[in-house]
DNA sequence: AGTCGCATGGTACGATGTACGAGTCAATCG
DNA sequence: CGATTGACTCGTACATCGTACCATGCGACT
């Protein structure tokens, strides 16, 4: 009935029982898989940004005809659920119950950020997409870590939404002005023309000031302050 | 020649001039202009969505040909910027010297957050697009408010950017979350499911809650806490 | 009357996401 | 053994999109 296969994606690839790889090893292209299919994706999304996303280019890239990809994948806002989520994996300390807490919210946060701007798509696309396994796992994590580290029950959900609004904000931003000032000149001379509506911003350079990692840590460092200065 | 008017955009109108109205006063529609589009597109985006605007019918609600439209904008991409931009303008209180600049600070924020609020689509469209002269006003309005309140030059970029941020992100994260629980059914059915893995989120109701404003107010009171601890 | 700039919009093209259904091949069953 | 089944692949086709190109209309000025 070609049913689509919905749901249950636990078809782990029809190998594992009899022989291995049976014929073509080296020869052309690999089997499709999802894993496949979503590894491609994040390539072809790094080299090409969001709009170079496409079901033919993607299945151009993987040799397959560009239907095949549908027996795997439900649609392409499939393929870029999956592909956030495959790109904000964290593999940090899950079980450490160190008395650093602050150090551990820090090292986590720089990490997503970080693998976030490794995939610049990635920031634009999140706010559209839902909550995948590996962000709800980085949830988690935050809600444990500032759970053991005595934040008070009422101040925990606001705690890890302010961090959370605190990373994407940022994380959106960069990505962002990254992309939009690969032109310096464009910028400069953008700047000028506005330093006279806007002579606050010209004179503090808001706009041209490009560090940005120290100033993600900084605010971190700051929004933490407030945040424990209840607890 | 037909040089599609690049740059100068300044011809308002044809009016001003000669009689008022020449004909056609109250028979078909008005004529095309910038500003028409602009709030049509914004209509049409609302009721919509952001898939839900196209160029086509775009002309359809305007009462006109599709490629009149191009004449006016330079493609679809600035129908966005102009949308979204159009969105986010700002009436407060510009010109106060108050001493409560927290106050101030709040009440602009409030209001950035509210406004994007009322268009749900301007969130996950702003991480995409350029500052247009609304969000930069409302970032000069908040870099001068804070200099005036005494943090240092040196804090004061991160102070901003700190701030923009979190909008940002709690702006961008509600919107998202207002659509995706539209079906409570299916959130509290994912939430019993997810529970076994994520057993804090789970206990701590995170998904669940959804006392927005108040986690944005509060949270937003414990970054200015941070950000005033130094100042 | 002729010219020119602003403004409108019909037609057409290339690209996209994906529905449909026909094809292949291995494993299973009678 | 042949028949059947189910996993998987993919060519064709279609509706819809953004927009390039070009013909046209219209008011004002020469």
């Amino acid at each position: 009935m070609a049913a689509k296969r919905s749901g249950a994606r636990s078809t782990r690839s029809q190998r594992t029982s009899g022989r291995l790889q049976p014929v073509q090893e080296s020869r052309s292209e690999p089997p499709l898989s999802r894993e496949r299919i979503v590894a491609t994706a994040v390539e072809l999304l790094d080299a090409q940004g969001v709009d170079g996303l496409t079901m033919r280019r993607l299945a151009d890239r993987l040799g397959s005809g560009v239907m095949s990809l549908y027996w795997h994948v439900d649609n392409k806002e499939d393929v870029f659920d999956l592909a956030l989520d495959s790109v904000l994996e964290y593999r940090g300390p899950q079980m450490v119950e160190s008395r650093d807490w602050r150090g551990q919210v820090v090292h986590m946060l720089e990490d997503w950020r970080a693998s976030m701007l490794r995939h610049p798509w990635s920031a634009s696309l999140l706010p559209r997409r839902a909550l995948g396994p590996n962000i709800l796992g980085r949830l988690e994590l935050l809600s444990k870590t500032l759970s053991r580290a005595g934040v008070a029950d009422a101040d925990l959900n606001v705690a890890i939404w302010s961090l959370w609004n605190y990373v994407m904000g940022a994380t959106i931003s960069r990505a962002n002005f990254d992309l939009s000032d690969d032109g310096r000149a464009a910028t400069q001379q953008r700047h000028t023309r506005l330093s006279e509506r806007y002579p606050t911003i010209e004179r503090s350079r808001l706009l041209l000031d490009n560090d940005w990692d120290g100033a993600f840590r900084k605010g971190l460092g700051f929004l933490l302050d407030g945040l424990s200065s209840r607890g």
